[in-house]
RNA sequence: GCCCCCGUAGCUCAAUUGGACAGAGCGUCGGCCUUCUAAGCCGAAUGUUGCAGGUUCGAGCCCUGCCGGGGGCACCA
């Protein structure tokens, strides 16, 4: 099921009311703008609010409170809703009709998996998703899990409004890095059948190099002594590539394309790029190298492109990988980067310009880091020591689950402090299972119904109009929210809004299922099959917003 | 030196993109278990939104300048 959001509903009801109050002469004229209608922080105030009357004191040349009442008495009310009010200074605040919320379980029910799923004009549409993108050199690092977090949720959001999405892994899989790999794999080798060989600093430290070399010599023994370290190398980042596969797996990230940086080279698109960026006029050559003339689009100074050595820099198939992405003509393009990136990626967007295309659909997401504390301290990691959690072992520790809540739980501008006592706590004080706690009650609920033997589909026609009690009201309030969320979500690329909104939720659930009780004896059976209605559609929203958040929602824990 | 992010309650962070009295969690204090899981609920206290100006009917949010913290500034990726 898919709707139109209420607050644009209200929007062009505002509107309309304004219109019809100039032609009423009520209202001088002057052009109406797009009434913003937005969900008033206290609640008390009502369900939705607008403060246009304020924004048009000076057009309209009248006090805000004159303004509103002009518009209020033009507005043809929706059939959701109850009661508007102009307050002052010129607010006019509407409130749903208390029957439409009642009514909102059978709503929820219907949409059931689907419930949140809105159509604000993207349907159709298709998007790309890249994140995570690290080269196959070595485990999953936790500022890259936190990337593709931010990027499955972005996913799965951007596929309730209506998108196509792409999740997309660029990756690295020839060049320096890849050579240092095999090196490093090869020394082990030796070093594991007693020969000598000695690991330099460049080279890769970490024991999961070990781990291959042992493989290596599990399988092909002291065979592959004298074999070139391309071997070594290949072998290595193959294996890689499927660990770091297996491990995103884990925890319910999956990618549609794996798009190798080596694909450019082979297909001719470097040169093809080199050339295309040539004819437009913005390479030059400058001390043996090829200079990107990025000035031209505001950077402090040019870039190379191609090394004196002949070798391109990584920017030049970044901007080909880019150029690729707008030739596949996606409406929305989002890259996902952590901060050793911020410097790099308005030089890629200035390639893509080079060439001619618009750079507005690319979106460039930009997170900070990943900070692991244990007994209340931090500890530092340190990639080229080896020194670091790995996903896999966080993973083990902790859990998807856990991993999916926090690497969302904070805005990407802010560092998440990964909180590994308080990611396994089992409290209240877990966010992770306060929420995933509301949907087990719910399920409780229906456990013991059905233990006691009654219908299942007992609350099929139960009397919505029951459920009378103020934080049931409150409660399905907050559920209408969800659609609102995922908009300013797929909007501004701000997945942490839903953490915070499942919480927001979880809170508004638990006092209700304190207070308001079902099987008990004193509950009347028309309540009682009210309030099961309720519960059912409670449990169809916690699973819907822990599925977009790609966490499970379990029935017992 | 230049660029990016941050600075909000004791701590960690939100704040519907410029709206109403700046909100949550943790921590602190006080209540609640013969009741569908107390893995929970109810209540209380807590603010010069780093500083100084500016724009606006209205600023935590926008502009300018400072101060402080983090990250980045390769012919590495």
């Amino acid at each position: 099921m898919e709707c139109m959001l209420q607050h644009h509903e209200l929007s062009a009801a505002v509107r309309a009311a304004i219109v019809a109050a100039q032609a009423a002469q009520t209202l001088p004229p002057f052009e109406v703008p797009d009434p913003v209608v937005e969900r008033p922080r206290d609640a008390t105030y009502g369900d939705y609010a607008t403060a246009i009357a304020l924004q048009l004191a000076r057009p309209a040349r009248m006090a805000p409170l004159k303004i509103a009442e002009a518009i209020a008495a033009h507005i043809v009310s929706p059939h959701y809703l109850g009661e508007i009010n102009v307050v002052p200074p010129g607010f006019i605040n509407f409130r749903l009709a208390d029957e439409w919320v009642q009514a909102l379980p059978a709503r929820i029910l219907e949409a059931d998996a689907e419930f949140g799923r809105i159509d604000i004009g993207h349907e159709g549409q298709s998007a790309q998703v890249e994140c995570v993108s690290a080269n196959p050199t070595g485990p999953i690092t936790l500022g890259r899990t936190r990337g593709g977090v931010i990027g499955d949720t972005l996913h799965r959001v951007l596929e309730a409004v209506g998108y196509n999405v792409t999740m997309e892994y660029y990756y690295n899989d020839a060049g320096r890095q890849i050579t240092l790999l095999g090196e490093s794999v090869k020394v082990r080798y030796l070093q594991q059948l007693g020969r000598r060989a000695k690991l330099l600093d460049e080279h890769y430290q970490g024991d999961y190099i070990i781990d291959l070399a042992k493989e290596l010599i599990a399988e092909h023994a002291d065979a592959l002594v004298d074999m070139p370290t391309d071997a070594f190398a290949e072998y290595a980042r193959d294996r890689i590539s499927q660990q770091q596969k297996a491990t995103l797996a884990r925890i319910g990230i999956f990618f549609d394309v794996y798009f190798r940086e080596q694909s450019l080279y082979e297909s001719g698109a470097v040169d093809h790029t080199l050339e295309a960026l040539r004819e437009n006029g913005y390479i030059y050559e400058k001390d043996g190298a090829q200079w990107f003339r990025s000035t031209d689009f505001g950077d402090e100074k040019d870039r190379v492109v191609v090394k004196a050595d002949g070798e391109p820099t990584y920017r030049l198939p970044d901007i080909a990988y880019h150029w690729d992405k707008a030739q596949r003509g996606f409406d929305l393009v989002v890259d996902i980067f952590g901060p050793d990136h911020h410097a790099t990626a308005p030089q890629v967007l200035m390639g893509v310009r080079a060439l001619g295309y618009d750079s507005d659909f690319v979106h460039t997401l930009l997170h900070q880091i990943v900070n692991l504390v244990r007994g209340g301290e931090q500890f530092k990691m340190s990639t080229r020591r080896g020194l670091f959690v790995t996903l896999d072992e966080l993973v083990d520790e902790v859990g998807a689950d856990a991993i999916r809540y926090f690497m969302i739980s904070r805005s990407a501008n802010s560092p998440v402090d990964f909180d590994l006592d308080l990611a396994v706590e089992r409290s209240d004080k877990n966010p992770v299972y306060y929420i995933q706690n509301a949907h087990v009650r719910c399920a409780g609920i229906f456990r013991k119904w059905a233990e006691a033997g009654l219908a299942e589909n007992a609350d099929e026609d139960a009397d919505l109009s029951l459920l009378t009690h103020e934080r049931e009201l409150a409660f399905l309030r907050k559920t209408l929210e969800l659609g609102d969320v995922l908009e300013m979500i797929a909007t501004t690329y701000e997945p942490h809004r839903l953490a915070f909104y499942a919480y927001d939720l979880a809170a508004l659930f638990h006092p209700v299922y304190e207070e308001c009780r079902v099987l008990h004896s004193e509950v009347p059976e028309p309540v009682r099959l009210a309030r099961l209605r309720f519960y059912r559609a409670a449990k169809v929203v916690f699973a819907r917003v822990l599925a977009l958040m790609g966490m499970s929602a379990p029935d017992v824990m």
